[in-house]
DNA sequence: AAAACCTGTGCAAACGATTGCAGAGCATAT
DNA sequence: ATATGCTCTGCAATCGTTTGCACAGGTTTT
């Protein structure tokens, strides 16, 4: 509070020129401009009295404010955090500042976080948030904010993403049960709305026909949400249907900490009696009982790659829409085995 | 971008008054100077048009940017991420925007950060990165920006934080061990300049003493980060010292996970051979195996609570500092039992 | 030598709000 | 009737930048 700011016209006057021309030397692309002598000068006095451009001005005239915002379902859920942590790390590099908004999977409270964000004109957004459908998303793209989605896509291609290659994933998780020796695999898909719940249960079904197994109706069952209570309830109706499966393949880790819980009051043990595997390989996945074979979802690196195609699409809003798919890796551990 | 924005000089034309009745009347503060009739008017207006106020523009003006900057070292921690999340849930509700910084606990990454806010000018500040003696902190302190501290304080009592009552909370673990039948039990400490890691071992030691057991500096061993690989290595350290001891607690979950690593490499089964205790009962650590018994800290509630006191303190600046220590709850799982 | 062109700088107008001050209009007190 | 006060509105400055335009001085072209 103390020190009031120093501000371009406090540098003219040290100097002795007009505040145009401080701007114009201190800003990188307008620098060649002035005479070297004179820049020269000026940058020693900027440093010298400890000038910082004051971002609410800049932004003003400019429009542009150096700011993203990013919408997360869940902070906590260990499957997000990586996610801005890889933004948070690319976009601080390059000098923006990430403000994040935690919308608890409420449509509502997305509305309004992202209302929130443009009015305080945010550079660009990235989304974790979206469903396959998805009315807000549509109203972004035609806005004209630069967008893109991490970790689900909606169905409309022309809008940036970058997203695990799920249906792949889904093939290779059933390549090594059928190689273990399953024949019938249950699975216990995500919401289908979302476009990894959707893309995941292709892979599963893909997954079978390469195997030359056959799909059983009986053997899957939906969740409402990538939750481990879901999950349980899942496999709890899955149990009660009496039907006869060696292996559950869940949508994602939480889910399958769900089928864990249910697993163990039924009295069955998991890698033995019945094998089970996730998918994303979130944090601790390898400490559960017993740990768990997932498909590892390169989070940080999802969250990095948005965070960079954001940065071309601010700095040239003329670039065209990218989509990029990482590729997973299956990570085996002691949930799965031959069956019993 | 299409919709050029709607300003104050337009509604004022449209309603047919000076802009600065339009931005009186549309602020709360100032709206009893203005006639009711056309107060109407204009709010009718400002909505029919869909006014959004620039918030540079406003920022510029009264220095105010309804932003306030979070500082943790972890973003994938969980023992951080529900610190934000209590902080965003509260802080949306009033209006402010959070801005996130990971710093991965380097000193310089989190000077850079704050001075990033800094020259955002954000409202306040909450930060959980603090060591015991911090020079960044102090300066924060002298420069005047409301500051609140998170699950970490400094020796300075001057300044706002909300902690658990760590003291207490290791204590309770030491009581919960000696009525299990516990006599020898060792430490494996955080770091020492860190309030949590320095006061948890307080409570270690106070709570020898309050249930009649004797100090023996053999039996703790110090960590340099709370971290897991840490955690295994002061695991070792103890075990390969030859000691007898019957419990080790931890000064933090993740250290605990450490520990059962450490166990288990070498074949030791924890609950049954030897007891070991947490602290944070942070995500999962009821799925761990076995699972974890451990002091719960509210966190969510230590976020949502550094939230408001950061609030108080921007509303009025002359609000003296608070602190609050939360009181933590022992959570009974199965990594504890009676010596063997 | 006049015309044409650079180059570097200053002037002043934005950007969109807030706010001290002045004054118009009207009611009340003297 | 004049003075005094109060309530409401407008004027204009301000916050700290960026940037189009004008222009001075010098260099090159014809």
């Amino acid at each position: 509070m103390a020190s009031s700011r120093v501000t371009l016209r406090d540098i003219a006057e040290e100097v002795g020129v007009n505040p145009s021309t401080v701007s114009r030397a201190l800003n990188p692309k307008t620098r060649g401009m002035v005479t070297g002598e004179i820049a020269r000068q000026i940058t020693e006095a900027a440093d010298r009295m400890g000038y910082r451009p004051n971002p609410f001005a800049y932004s003003l005239r400019t429009n542009r404010s150096f700011t993203v915002g990013v919408l997360v379902p869940d902070l906590t859920n260990p499957a997000f955090a990586p996610i801005i942590k890889g933004i948070d790390n690319v976009l601080e590099a390059s000098g923006y500042s990430v403000m994040v908004a935690n919308t608890d999977n409420v449509a509502e409270r997305e509305r309004r976080n992202v209302d929130k964000f443009r009015e305080r004109h945010v550079d660009g957004l990235v989304i974790a948030t979206a469903r396959r459908h998805d009315p807000l998303i549509d109203e972004c793209r035609t806005e004209g904010t630069p967008l893109v989605l991490a970790v689900r896509k909606t169905t409309d291609s022309d809008i940036s993403s970058v997203v695990s290659d799920e249906v792949t994933g889904g093939e290779t998780i059933m390549s090594h049960l059928a190689q273990l020796g399953h024949r019938r695999v249950a699975y216990i898909a995500g919401p289908q709305e979302l476009s990894t719940g959707f893309e995941r249960h292709q892979g599963y079904v893909r997954g079978l026909n390469a195997n030359n197994l056959e799909y059983d109706a009986g053997l899957v069952e939906f969740c409402d949400a990538f939750t481990e209570e879901e999950g349980r309830r899942a496999a709890s109706r899955l149990l009660a249907s009496g039907r006869d499966f060696t292996a559950i393949v869940a949508a994602n880790d939480m889910i399958a900490i769900g089928i864990y819980d249910e697993l163990q009051t039924k009295g069955l043990v998991c890698g033995k009696d019945i094998s089970v595997v996730g998918y994303d390989d979130m944090l601790f996945s390898s400490k559960f009982d017993p740990p768990l074979t997932t498909m590892h979802s390169p989070l940080l690196d999802i969250g990095a790659e948005a965070a960079r195609i954001l940065l071309e699409q601010i700095e040239d809003p003329e670039t065209p829409p990218r989509s990029i798919r990482m590729t997973p890796e299956l990570i085996l551990r002691k949930s799965t085995g031959k069956p019993a």
